[in-house]
DNA sequence: TTACACTATTCAAACGTTTCAAGTCCAGAA
DNA sequence: TTCTGGACTTGAAACGTTTGAATAGTGTAA
């Protein structure tokens, strides 16, 4: 046995396991690493060094083996902030990806800080990842290590935001689409005074949901009341999205009441909003209709269930991560000169927190349907692809 | 300016920078490294050589420099599954701690599965952390990695489970307490018909839980009728706790009546238990109180907001990263022989799914109180310490 | 002139791998 | 005995860094 103080550093290394067999560092990485050499050598050494490197503990340094290969096969993966459920299902995407051809992510969670955001990617640079795949409905302006990428010549994406003017492929829900969707299923519903929260103005997902939502109503004939539209602030957190809810959903109801549905920015607003009505004492969806956007956990755990657009963020997830797979074949990678956004189209889930407006229900029996298919099919199974 | 033909890899190499300043790769390490050799260089050489590597995009690698100083500033995260919000604080509990000191911590996600757990362990073996924090309250039984990871020589720790009689520092929730704080919180508000589903055999947290449950309420002189004592069965995702808590809620209703109160082992199951509740007609917190354990993002964002348990999750990261970066320090290595865990104290947040039974109240109007400090305290600051 | 002390820079070895080219050994053929 | 060739094994260089020791150059004092 070896003593541990031959050892220099606190890791077993090849020459432990060479020594302890008495064979030379080369042979026993020539088996350990299974290359072809390993054939011509005697069935014998082969089992007797497998043998010792795992009575050892034998694990080879990555770190040697990337810089002496030259390949490290890693993709960074920077999220904006972990802790908001939108990234979570995105990297889901992207690691199940990853995994089936043996790349590990190495995923860094810039906190929604600022300056977190560039020694983030430094860090992705330092470690030689081979391809960066970035999260952000978060704005970061002027990101100059995005310069020191293109120099070293590492590929990168985009989920959750455009920035193909950039050069960078991006991948996002189609939120025109997503807009659209929500007022037409409130419309459908026969709703005609509907209330609107939109995003605010820091987030790129804002204006284009915006959009959507203006052209859709305009569209059908029924423009919006200009009193009964709000904006939310810049936010501080992800999840602050849930006290400007709250708040608008109180001044709303003093300051312009009679809207029978609200349509919020996103989900964590949707479900400040219901907390909000439940407060002045109006019912969720007989008093007031509520729907969300994202379809967040929260969104399909809370009762009555959240009516929402899905974002297919494993999708989302996925294709980007295709995309950069692709790109790092190319021999000559050239920044591509035009470039428009993959645009993925979101999916209506309606649960319990919509429902025509004025009917005056008591409290309703059964609002949602056992083994509704909707009911919570994604979290349902997390690991459907 | 470099040609890039000139470069065998893609990035930017200490010695592309050296050439570009017709220098020695020596000197230009000294200098972008901040040796303390570099106050002898020439102030105008400092400068060109940092100006250069500026315009090239230099960024040493990590992995040679590594090899080189035989330290990787690297704690391996892992986490049994992130996509539970269990996990999320956790890990940012950790990160923050290590931020502060520059480690970089490699965070691995097992996605609930056995053969991943294994894999990511060797993954973090492979890139040599210089420690581990596992986040598991999953059973992970003979997991034989855990065998080398002591023959290397990394030190570990383990955060939501009790591994001390592996010699395994643990840090955890006093479940126990917990569960008798949730009693306790029931008990004082007058329930005396509760019901309590039990946790599944295969999560750790289970037992204690239980066992704090059964001891207060006959210390109460309350004992629980077992004909409300229900289990879930073992989990296949960290969601279908929600599932459980939906179908046992609709059995119990049916089966055994009466009861005032539903004690759920964590907040998932509780809000299956609420929506299982409302569908049936039951108002909560009217009819029936529910009261969950975690306090994780959805309980506080749904109405009524949930009663719960609070896992101080953020602290327990903390709390074993200091751990495991003062078992660093440790010249010998030594794994204790006796351990005790490490249990944090649970904290009782109150919201409006609990209240005292048989309160004919028509819609509440305001059942929380603005601004309340508890309502959502954590999820409304989540860069707190 | 030689020795000395600076300053400014470079050499060379090492970290743990992989891999090609080159070795050693031994049996059998010439 | 020497040669050939196959079977098995190893030496050495390289990947991109860091760093203690060494070098070249330049002025100053003995």
């Amino acid at each position: 046995m070896l003593k541990r103080s031959d050892r220099k550093s606190g890791h077993v290394t090849l020459s432990d396991v060479a020594r302890a067999c008495q064979l030379s560092v080369s042979t026993v990485s020539i088996v350990l690493s299974q290359a072809p050499l390993s054939l011509r050598l005697a069935q014998a050494t082969r089992e007797r060094i497998h043998a010792t490197a795992r009575r050892l503990g034998y694990h080879p340094d990555a770190y040697a083996r990337s810089l002496r290969n030259r390949s490290t096969r890693t993709i960074g993966v920077l999220a904006y902030d972990m802790s908001d459920p939108f990234c979570v299902p995105v990297v889901r995407g992207i690691e199940q990806d990853l995994q089936l051809i043996d790349y590990f992510s190495l995923l860094v969670d810039a906190q929604t800080e600022r300056k977190l955001f560039d020694s983030s990617l430094r860090m992705i640079l330092e470690r030689r990842a081979e391809g960066v795949i970035v999260i952000a409905s978060w704005i970061f302006e002027e990101a100059n290590l995005l310069a020191d990428i293109k120099k070293n010549r590492v590929p990168i994406v985009i989920v959750g935001r455009d920035l193909t003017e950039r050069r960078i492929p991006s991948f996002l829900v189609d939120n025109q689409a997503g807009g659209a969707m929500a007022i037409n299923h409130l419309l459908a519903l026969d709703h005609r005074h509907i209330a609107v929260i939109r995003g605010p103005d820091d987030l790129f997902d804002s204006q284009p949901r915006w959009a959507g939502i203006q052209q859709a109503a305009t569209q059908a004939g029924v423009p919006l009341d200009p009193r009964l539209v709000v904006s939310l602030p810049n936010r501080v957190d992800p999840t602050s999205g849930f006290d400007g809810g709250l708040q608008l959903a109180r001044q709303m109801i003093s300051s312009a009441p009679g809207f029978t549905a609200v349509l919020a920015f996103d989900d964590l607003t949707a479900l400040g909003v219901v907390r909000g009505l439940k407060e002045e004492g109006l019912r969720v969806p007989e008093d007031c209709s509520v729907i969300g956007f994202d379809d967040i956990l929260p969104a399909a755990v809370c009762t009555p269930g959240l009516t929402t657009i899905r974002q297919p963020l494993h999708d989302m997830g996925s294709l980007a991560t295709q995309h950069l797979l692709h790109l790092l074949q190319q021999p000559n990678r050239e920044y591509p000169s035009a470039l428009k956004p993959h645009m993925l189209a979101p999916e209506l889930v309606v649960r319990s927190s919509s429902a025509p407006p004025h009917v005056k229900q008591r409290a309703r029996s059964a609002p949602t349907p056992r083994n509704s298919p909707t009911r919570s099919a994604r979290w349902a199974t997390p690991t459907q692809r």
